[in-house]
DNA sequence: ATCCGGACTA
DNA sequence: TAGTCAGGAT
């Protein structure tokens, strides 16, 4: 492992000596289970690493593998994803358990058939379950690799996977940051990074979109029926028709006269 | 190109 | 109060 390392781009190496192996706010990340993996990184895409450890403890206590979770209804998954954001993320990764549960996982270059699955979050599973070396590329990664190899990353060397994306996502939330990198307060890229040479932040990778205000929007109309919803089984559709046929769209309520209430296993 | 949930922060 | 945030589906 270390001769792997000091054979690697020196900075990527000074990088993986540099990130905190603890992993205690990551304890997925060294489980090697997919479904953990899985799991954790579906619910931190909603919401921060601080606020998903509980609940992400709490779902492996009670659906420990991809069957437990299959096994169990949306209402009850829908349920226990409250507080954790788009729920659309909870019915994807239920009915990715059950595809899982009843099939097997599709083969390592197919993960992305899973619904809810992107490339992110199937390297993340390369990565992170199975140790290959692959580098899970979310929007801080994504900056760091412009700034520092914009010609392009020369790839994970063999038996670091895990460590490299650890250390890349690191970088990216406490260094590299998007507006203020602390290029000289001690980044263990800083050498021979074009950006910190520019002395400039350098434009944001992906152009942001501006995102519609949250008050009054459909989704916080939608958050506010299908918090009733779980909460109590059933909730007049008519209270925000809109609302409601957008729940029911996607696949989350269905209506049942003149309720809207959970849907049946599809 | 837009939508999606809601907490955090300036 | 207003802006920011992130991956995936459509």
């Amino acid at each position: 492992m270390t001769d792997v390392a000091s054979t690697c781009d020196p900075g990527v190496s000074r990088l993986i000596g540099w990130f905190r192996t603890d992993g205690a706010d990551f304890p997925w990340r060294r489980t090697r289970d997919r479904y953990a993996v899985l799991v954790a990184e579906v619910q931190l895409q909603s919401t921060q690493v601080g606020r998903v450890v509980p609940y992400f403890e709490a779902w492996m206590t009670r659906w420990p593998t991809a069957c437990d979770l299959a096994a169990a209804s949306l209402g009850e998954v829908l349920a226990a994803w409250q507080g954790l954001g788009y729920p659309r993320r909870a019915r994807n990764l239920h009915l990715a358990a059950r595809r899982i549960c009843d099939v097997g996982w599709p083969g390592a270059a197919d993960l992305t058939d899973l619904p809810g699955v992107g490339p992110y979050t199937a390297a993340a599973i390369r990565c992170f379950a199975d140790g290959a070396p692959v580098l899970p590329e979310d929007t801080n990664v994504a900056r760091v690799l412009a700034r520092r190899f914009p010609d392009g990353w020369p790839g994970t060397p063999q038996g670091l996977g895990w460590e490299v994306g650890q250390a890349f996502m690191d970088l990216g939330r406490e260094w590299c940051t998007a507006r203020a990198p602390r290029c000289d307060d001690g980044c263990p890229l800083r050498a021979g990074c074009p950006a910190a040479s520019a002395g400039a932040v350098l434009e944001r990778t992906p152009p942001r979109r501006r995102q519609s205000r949250f008050d009054g929007s459909m989704r916080q109309r939608r958050g506010v029926l299908l918090r009733e919803l779980t909460a109590h089984g059933s909730v007049v559709a008519d209270r925000d028709a809109a609302a409601a046929a957008s729940l029911v769209a996607d696949g989350l309520a269905r209506v049942d006269g003149a309720v809207l209430v959970l849907p049946e296993h599809p």
